[in-house]
DNA sequence: TTAAAGCATACTAAATTAGTAGGATATCGG
DNA sequence: CCGATATCCTACTAATTTAGTATGCTTTAA
């Protein structure tokens, strides 16, 4: 059970951004201080802005900065947007063929819904100290 | 963020004989009751019986019977047994090197400890209705 | 109008997970 | 004591996912 380094390397690039909320900060930059290939990183910020976590300005001086106060970013919202919707098996979310004689569905229900809420009551606010 | 299948058809197989505790029952038997390939199940079994999580019996009417009684084996232990130590991010339980400028890791350990917890607190007993 | 930056797509490499194969070993029943 | 039955062990292979790279296009501030 491990969240991936999208989840690792996104969240350090959003918590790197709340540092100085109200500049605008190029993908090298933040590559470099937090030691993440610059491609890739280029990548995940794609996919934050898409779920509208971040705000991209292009051309000279341009670069990436929030788009809400870091008060109002969670941490699960960043590993979702990341990593699609937190489910910690296959069959979470999904209706399955078995479900009426499988004895351990509930349990990962149970544990989805306790990761997303712990996940959820951490800012990114909480990170930046 | 996923439990790999060996989490999923470990805790079924141990569901299931938490069934009938006081019986054995051999490995094709309960790959057949929940759709598991025999070999695999097998080599499941064989990580679970390490743990000491079940018992074997060789030979002819030989199989597997639960070690302790299901209401003192958690998921966490099954899970355990088979993937290893709950820590949702490759850096914890580890020692890292950017660790005194890492904003993240605070993050992946109250998560683990949160899962393992919720996951220490549902015993195969309450599986098998 | 040009250089700096993000945007998009496709590809490749590495790692992990899932599953298979084949035989060795132990033991119960007859 | 023999043989059928069942677990035990190691190694291999296939599939899937994750991580990272390459290339070029588009937008825009200076």
């Amino acid at each position: 059970m491990k969240f991936s380094s999208k989840a690792e390397y996104g969240l350090k690039a959003m918590v790197n951004l709340a540092k100085d909320e109200t500049r605008t900060k190029n993908i090298k930059l933040i590559a470099k201080e937090e030691t993440i290939s610059v491609k890739y990183l280029e990548r995940l910020l794609n996919d934050l802005r898409k779920y509208d976590l971040v705000e991209s300005f292009k051309g000279a001086n341009g670069g990436y900065a929030l788009k809400r106060p870091a008060k109002k970013i969670s941490v699960a919202d960043v590993v979702i947007a990341l990593e699609g919707p937190i489910a910690p098996m296959k069959c979470v979310g999904k209706t399955c063929r078995m479900e009426h004689q499988c004895s351990s569905k509930i349990v990962w229900q149970i544990l989805g819904t306790q990761i997303e809420k712990t996940l959820s009551h951490i800012k990114l606010s909480d990170l930046t100290k």
